[in-house]
RNA sequence: GGUCGCGUAGCUCAGCUGGAUAGAGCAUCUGCCUUCUAAGCAGACGGUCACAGGUUCGAAUCCUGUCGCGAUCACCA
């Protein structure tokens, strides 16, 4: 039972001995800081079941709690608020049986508990990766881990978008413009490559629309009746035929696009455990439009289209199939979803990593499959998050107004690496070995910059105004870690001993710094359930700068006693484990010095 | 227009399952490196929590309305 529990048992205690009334909930708060105590009790909301003064009953609680628990010391009583004081035995006893634990806060899945699938980064295959595709992957990425730590079984995985017109145009733009360029002949990353076809298919486009609009047409139909675009349909059409030529272009295309964005993916650390590809995908779902059609959840019009009538959910009709027989998006997401339960019986819900401009999608596809009767369509969730806009607006790759993630991820290392020069603490470090640490640092930055705030909320980023490495930043925090990493090479005693509760007695900056490690598990916990990396960054910051003052006000090597100097190591240990895993599940890396 | 989300210090963000005087960072200003890494610490300055009502002993937090910003409402994905 941990002290809560206990604390919960016993004012229930104190009020029904002193009242005899009995309640059943006790709100708890961590005192703050400018009063004596440790946790709190608010006594207001107990004023509808006990009649009196608040601090009369807080008065009486308090005496109570001194007296029958263990681990109290003292309290005091400020309006309604009743301040408890814990002994320092209690907070080194609980230290000491996390110390140990280098798994401390990670639960581990059980057996038979669902696994999870998360979907994320699910990119285009005409383009390369930009600041919205990094949001993404971080999120989902880190969101699968922190799943991972909270006690489930996850499987990553995306689905890759690489049939449909859009890889068309980059592939009719390289037919008709490249000259047989390929990224060996060019030294162009693959996605790079075939993303400047895309963008060389838009311009001959614009121009085609220029002329006919000159020609007398209007804009609409000047947009339709490109012979551009038409070529592209065209081609379209042909690749579903399975036309051998087509089909040869767009597997060699997609190839170098994918091993361009394996380069990325390495470079931000993120991975996958399986991968599903639309072109393999895209006619799964047709048989439950059809299975959807005997249930009655779906209905056929007419012409041959078949639609969804969501009407009773206070949502539209939605369209499933086409008039033509051929899927839609829809169509394919529930294909994909079955196929994924298919391959995968052990997983009971997935999280779809994606923007939240498909908040709407996402309802209407979770509703869907409930429809169709699948029970796992409870466990559907989808993760929105806001997009990444630019002062100038929104992201538009075929106007080349996107941060490219490969130049980012490249320029944060660079400033990592000016900043580092600067400071000149790495002597004796290899070339090699400051190339790597700048990149963790300078990825450091980034990732931290992006998942410290809620995902929901939509991030402006202005390229002018470069990622901070002060302050609420990744490189704080790597840099408390590189700080404690110096302490323990220095620390050339033995630390590693038991101390019994009764060898010391704590600072006040040693306490705050244990009960801030006390709270990690359930940062955990509530990270998962609500989908947050941002609440594990905001977690590891106030730690980081409970250690900061800590590590600034008290001496560690230099203390006075041997049990202070042993506890204050320890101390120091377990912050920079925690600050390792906790970093850990945000995908950032933690370096030994910089 | 309907639906959904957001609006907290000059800027970037916490706090939102209701609790004490709304917190950090950046920026500006003061101090602190002969002592464990100053990417740090200690402090100052900075607020109509968009606005108006309501519920409550108590509202940044919950409810309603208004305003502002964004997204979405395709036989696109």
């Amino acid at each position: 039972m941990n002290l809560q529990e206990t604390l919960l048992n016993h004012v229930k205690q104190a009020v029904q001995s002193s009242y005899g009334v009995s309640i059943d909930t006790v709100e708890f708060q961590a005192t703050r800081k400018e009063f004596a105590g440790d946790i709190t009790v608010v006594i207001f909301p107990m004023l509808r079941f006990v009649k009196g003064n608040p601090v009369q009953i807080g008065t009486d609680i308090g005496n109570y709690l001194v007296y029958n628990v263990g681990e109290v010391k003292a309290f005091n009583v400020v309006k309604g608020f009743l301040n408890i004081e814990i002994k320092d035995a209690y907070y080194i006893q609980f230290f000491n049986t996390i110390y140990t634990d280098d798994q401390y806060g990670f639960v581990r899945p059980k057996a038979q508990d669902k696994a999870v699938m998360v979907e994320y980064s699910s990119p285009n295959t005409n383009k390369p990766l930009h600041l919205g595709h990094i949001r993404n992957n971080l999120l989902g990425y880190s969101v699968a881990e922190i799943l991972k730590a909270s006690g489930k079984k996850v499987y990553k995985t995306q689905i890759i978008n690489d049939r449909g017109i859009h890889i068309c145009k980059s592939m009719l733009a390289w037919k008709r413009f490249g000259n047989g360029e390929t990224p060996e002949s060019t030294g162009l990353k693959g996605d790079k490559l075939v993303g400047n076809y895309y963008v060389k298919f838009d311009q001959e486009y614009k121009k085609e629309i220029e002329i006919l609009i000159g020609q007398g047409k209007t804009e609409e139909e000047a947009k339709k009746q490109a012979p551009i675009l038409l070529d592209a349909q065209n081609m379209l059409q042909k690749w579903e035929a399975g036309d051998k030529e087509i089909v040869a272009l767009w597997n060699m295309m997609n190839h170098w696009v994918y091993d361009g964005f394996d380069i990325t993916y390495k470079n931000l650390g993120v991975d996958f455990d399986v991968l599903y590809y639309e072109s393999n995908t895209y006619l799964l779902g047709k048989e439950f439009v059809a299975e959807g059609l005997k249930k009655g959840v779906f209905e056929k019009e007419e012409d041959g289209s078949v639609w969804c009538d969501l009407t009773q959910d206070g949502l539209d009709k939605k369209i499933v199939q086409r008039a033509d027989g051929t899927a839609v998006y829809m169509t394919q997401d529930i294909g994909t979803a079955i196929q994924r339960i298919k391959d995968f019986p052990d997983v009971g819900g997935m999280v779809y990593t994606v923007g939240n401009e498909q908040d709407y999608h996402f309802k209407v596809l979770f509703l869907i499959l409930k429809k169709l009767g699948f029970d796992w369509a409870d466990n559907l969730y989808h993760l929105s998050y806001g997009m990444v806009d630019l002062p100038s607006g929104k992201m538009k790759s075929r106007e080349g107004t996107v941060v490219d993630a490969d130049d980012l991820i490249d320029e944060m290392a660079a400033t990592a690496g000016e900043i580092s020069e600067e400071l000149g603490k790495l002597d004796g470090y290899s070339e090699t070995e400051k190339q790597d640490l700048y990149k963790t640092i300078g990825l450091g930055a980034l990732k931290y910059f992006i998942l410290k705030v809620d995902p929901k909320k939509r991030i402006l980023f202005d390229p002018k105004e470069s990622i901070d490495f002060q302050g609420n930043t990744g490189p704080f925090i790597q840099y408390t870690y590189a700080r404690i990493q110096s302490i323990i090479r220095k620390a050339d005693f033995e630390y590693n001993i038991t101390l019994n509760a009764d060898e010391l007695s704590l600072h006040q900056k040693e306490k705050e710094l244990i009960k801030q490690l006390e709270l990690f598990p359930e940062v955990i916990q509530n990270a998962a359930d609500t989908h947050s990396p941002a609440l594990i960054a905001n977690y590891t910051y106030d730690l980081v700068k409970e250690f900061n003052s800590f590590y600034q006000n008290v001496s560690i090597l230099g203390a006075d006693d041997l049990n202070e100097k042993i506890i204050r190591v320890q101390l120091s240990k377990k912050v920079a484990l925690t600050i390792k895993s906790a970093f850990g599940l945000l995908g950032i890396n933690v370096p030994e010095r910089m």
